[in-house]
DNA sequence: TTGTATGCGTTATCAC
DNA sequence: GTGATAACGCATACAA
């Protein structure tokens, strides 16, 4: 294996040059700086990582995680289940990870955003992308110099981040016409069934590629009625509507729960569809579906790797600031896996 | 974060000391060992990877990969592709990882395993566990000393193995059954297509999991018939047979494809379908089954992380022998995964 | 601009 | 039995 020393000794130089050169700090004779490069390359010179591990210690770097904590998004359990786990693997290596969790309603509260992002320096900074602008503003309006941050379940192109780790939300979509199209024989009359409460643009992209599935491979498949909840509407009007939509279409064969936000919707649904042969999709799998899934009142769910967005986002930071390596993509996008009674 | 060093410093000992009780090596005067173990035990010793990572090159640690390669198992090529990315991981560590790559004919040939064992003296093993029985005589007949050995991809329970790193095949039949009854609204008559030359004791666990699923949950489906390509048949009438059963029975609207050694049997099965609405359900993902996933050919498909199954025994070998972690399990099921077009 | 010394946590080798 | 010490590969503070 080949090591700095080795670098060192074959170009004549200290090891001290060879690291100033391969890491980018302070000035080098530019003829050496040259040799030692070549050389580098030559060799194949991979760093170590358990040598920059353990050198890694003294850093003391601090990390920075948000994330929502609701009884309405149960999916972020999981997500700070990765978070924790990652984060106990990091302490190892002298990294701290602070967890700021709130509701979400105090997220988007200018003033929250801004008291942790000023009271807390940190290195680097885990966000769901739905933060990013009251991020930004905060970040900026405190003036700190900026650190690295990634996003997580959730994009904004435009931003200036490191990189997303989350699901492509279109390709979900598609996946579900996909899931549909084959319990139906591609004749599914779909209802849809979500709550878009305007933060959460995972809804939009998901029916877009619910539909450009359909009228792209099923021309025998259409959405036959949708039942969106908005901030306004009362849970209960919102269960009665759906009621409502599965008796007023009796051609339903298929319900899409793209993101319900109350899985005991999934009872109204049965009560509403007696003796009717309905199958439902949805995403994500948290505690109150896992049961649903077993027991075929969901017939299948589309889940999106909720620990990796926990935890990826946090080692990618790690090996950018610690290791001094750059994240390899931009779109880390976590895989869409089918689940069903058999494989929950 | 509580090193040795501390432990040492504590108990009044040196790291040497400490060393030797954490790690049962050579004799300590009881009476430090008891304070060593207590100090330990309190401060929540945790020994640091990167530390021990470092520290692990003196050991020269030497991995054997043992796995066939053949034409008509192309999913072993995923298999090696996991294992060759783990070893290049391994290789910081000072691990060198050497591969045995065959054709299965000569590794069931007892002096090929014999040579190879004998040849070659190891820290580890990763085989595939068919090769069970023949390995342990390899090893037993050259008279080396007993190292730790993994199995991937099939298991052996009595044999003496250190964990099972692969697919659970019931639980794929199962998974396979459930499939059939989401296509068929629960009317599943189905075909059954696979090879079997005896050692491949999958088949037999598939099946018998695919047919508890039914008995269990699905009254109105049922296999209505068989063609299993035995070593002495002939390719070519295989495949008539094929055709054969699917032309006589009308009835059958799922193919379940176990193990058909040759994808192209899906055109033929075509063929003598035209007009017909059959959905093939295959097992795992090779270069010759993702574009016909992709295409609708195979209507799903069930995979069981063939890298993990090359990755994953390496990484407790090397967590073994270098940072002295114990397996956390005996068994490391692989996750079952259902691809469809979408999701390929 | 360059080299040297030291430390990160663990392990192996000596000398006692 | 035990303790001191030198690696392992890298980063950094300090000296030249």
């Amino acid at each position: 294996m080949v090591t700095i020393k080795e670098i060192a000794d074959r170009a004549g130089v200290s090891r001290g040059t060879v690291d100033r050169v391969l890491n980018n700090r302070g000035k080098v004779n530019p003829e050496k700086e040259e040799r030692v490069r070549r050389i580098a390359q030559e060799l194949g010179y991979k760093p170590n990582v358990a040598g920059k591990g353990l050198a890694a210690r003294k850093k003391h770097l601090k990390l920075g995680f948000i994330c929502v904590d609701d009884e309405f998004a149960p999916f972020f359990t999981d997500v700070l289940k990765g978070a924790e786990k990652q984060a106990e693997e990091l302490r190892q290596y002298g990294v701290e990870v602070l967890f700021f969790i709130t509701r979400i309603e105090e997220l988007m509260d200018e003033e929250c955003l801004e008291r942790i992002v000023s009271e807390n320096a940190m290195d680097g900074w885990v966000i769901n992308g739905v933060l990013s602008e009251h991020f930004t503003r905060a970040m900026k309006s405190c003036g700190r110099e900026p650190v690295p941050v990634i996003f997580y379940n959730m994009d904004e192109p435009g931003a200036d981040r490191m990189a997303y780790v989350g699901c492509d939300y279109e390709k979900s979509g598609r996946l579900a016409a996909g899931v549909a199209a084959l319990m139906t024989d591609g004749k599914a009359r779909v209802g849809v069934v979500s709550v878009d409460d305007g933060t959460i643009s995972s809804f939009k992209a998901r029916m877009e590629g619910f539909h450009m599935e359909i009228s792209e491979r099923y021309p025998e498949m259409s959405v036959v009625s949708q039942q969106v909840m908005t901030r306004e509407k009362d849970q209960f009007d919102f269960f009665v509507a759906v009621q409502g939509m599965v008796e007023c279409h009796p051609e339903i064969n298929i319900l899409y729960l793209v993101n319900p936000g109350d899985y005991s919707i999934c009872q109204a649904i049965r009560k509403a569809s007696t003796g009717r042969d309905i199958k439902i999709i949805s995403n994500d799998l948290v505690e109150k579906q896992r049961q649903m899934v077993k027991d075929g009142v969901i017939a299948a769910t589309i889940c999106q790797e909720p620990e990796k967005q926990g935890a990826l986002p946090l080692e990618l930071l790690f090996n950018y600031l610690a290791l001094g390596m750059e994240p390899m993509k931009e779109y880390y996008f976590t895989e869409l896996s089918i689940r069903i009674s058999q494989n929950v």
